[in-house]
DNA sequence: CGTCGGTTTGAGAGCCTTCAATTCTCGTGG
DNA sequence: CCACGAGAATTGAAGGCTCTCAAACCGACG
């Protein structure tokens, strides 16, 4: 379950539609775009590392993808404790399924840049083009699949097993190909981990530490680790 | 947060849409269909309690529509325990994200009546209907929310936290109005419950047991509970 | 009336949090 | 190049929360 890319290409995407009609895919025709077309028109825009895309409660007029860096999405519980609800790498697409107001602030996690497409355009352009919006269906498919698969079961998990959950999904995101011997870049820092599994800072330390200690991984630099026992690592991830 | 009804009218959900291009709603005309529309063709389908609709690995063939009841849907983790993703109730609508395979098994909480629905009629007539796409469009988009806003957070909260939430969105979903006074039908175990908001059995009611000394619920029997003091148990839910 | 599944309560062990102190890392300025 | 300082990471100890194991209770049903 941790080595499928979600990085596929778009036509993958297309092919695992559920919704879509195969039937009617040879008549898209040129006006068929893509998600990805239409933001290779848009200018990048730059952030460093720290500095908001938008906050939480604001209108929700535009939606982003990355092409470079990460970002957070998080929101703060009423008890003051901040609620990391994802990390966003290149090729992430966020909004598509927010409503009038941004559900979350989206905070840059390292140097990191977007391209930026009014909501305003993707309405009229998936009106007109039914490919747009049934890749924009299967984007929301995606993205429903990801938390049953990657979020969900966090809640069930020890702590060691949430970490290890969350180094497995850096490295299929990171490296192409996810063997023992790979290094993972974890560029969020260990509060970032905690408010993401729902732990504090010092559990999620220790986690790496026992985790080091039982030989899973090996510790290159605070920020990135190499894995030493795949199958050990996703046993542990699964729950033992 | 917790008040606004997931059952509202469907026009109630295209009004919401930050998709569909609001110009094109009037063109939609008479062949502009509706997933409940369509359903309300389909035959009704019984099953009793403890009875499976589909299995984890199935085809996914076919969405489901409940008109009555209560489902769950469940998956075994590798160490055995089970995680339950979602209870289903009546208007609910299971499948539209699933690939090839059902990622889940649903099984019936209590006697239950489903509408079904070949997915390959839903695709043709998806490809057919942009109105019905977006309406799809718009059903994954209310998935999205309330895992955000429902499940997510539970992660971060200690158990009487998590019984609290689960207690309102029961309330939220049973009753319209949603008061304190009011009553709340509990129609899944404890054990469910503990696969839901991951905690044990026993957790699970010493929670209740720690919300009814706190005076927040009263319980009428296991099943059935009183809401005491509303603005307390959200409170509670929301991390004190 | 007895059984069975589900619920509730108790006791002890293990896990996580809190609070505190220490070490590490890395960019900055000398 | 090296020293310094701020922020992050790590480690320790004590206490609270949850899990496990066990036993008692309850209600529906045959």
């Amino acid at each position: 379950m941790f080595m499928h890319s979600p990085e596929a290409p778009q036509r993958a995407i297309f092919d695992r539609s559920g919704l879509s009609d195969p039937a009617d895919r040879s008549s898209l025709g040129s006006e068929a775009r893509t998600l990805s077309s239409i933001v290779k028109g848009q200018k990048q825009i730059c952030y460093s590392p720290k500095s908001i895309i938008f906050h939480e409660g604001d209108d929700s007029d535009s939606i982003y993808q990355l092409a470079s860096g990460m970002v957070c999405l998080y929101r703060f519980l009423p008890n003051g404790r901040r609620l990391i609800a994802r990390f966003l790498v290149a090729q992430d697409i966020v909004g598509l399924s927010f409503d009038e107001e941004c559900p979350f602030t989206a905070e840059c996690v390292e140097p990191t840049t977007v391209y930026k497409i009014a909501r305003s355009q993707v309405r009229t352009l998936c009106a007109h083009s039914p490919a747009l919006q049934n890749e924009v269906a299967m984007l929301l498919k995606t993205e429903l699949t990801t938390e049953r698969n990657d979020i969900l079961p966090m809640m069930h998990l020890l702590a060691e097993g949430r970490v290890a959950r969350l180094l497995l999904i850096l490295a299929r995101r990171g490296g192409a190909n996810c063997n023992s011997g790979d290094r993972i870049q974890i560029s969020m820092t260990r509060g970032d981990i905690a408010d993401f599994i729902g732990l504090t800072t010092e559990t999620v330390c220790r986690s790496f530490a026992k985790l080091r200690k039982a030989g899973l991984i090996s510790a290159v630099s605070p920020d990135k680790v190499l894995i030493k026992n795949l199958p050990g690592l996703i046993a542990i991830a699964e729950g033992e």
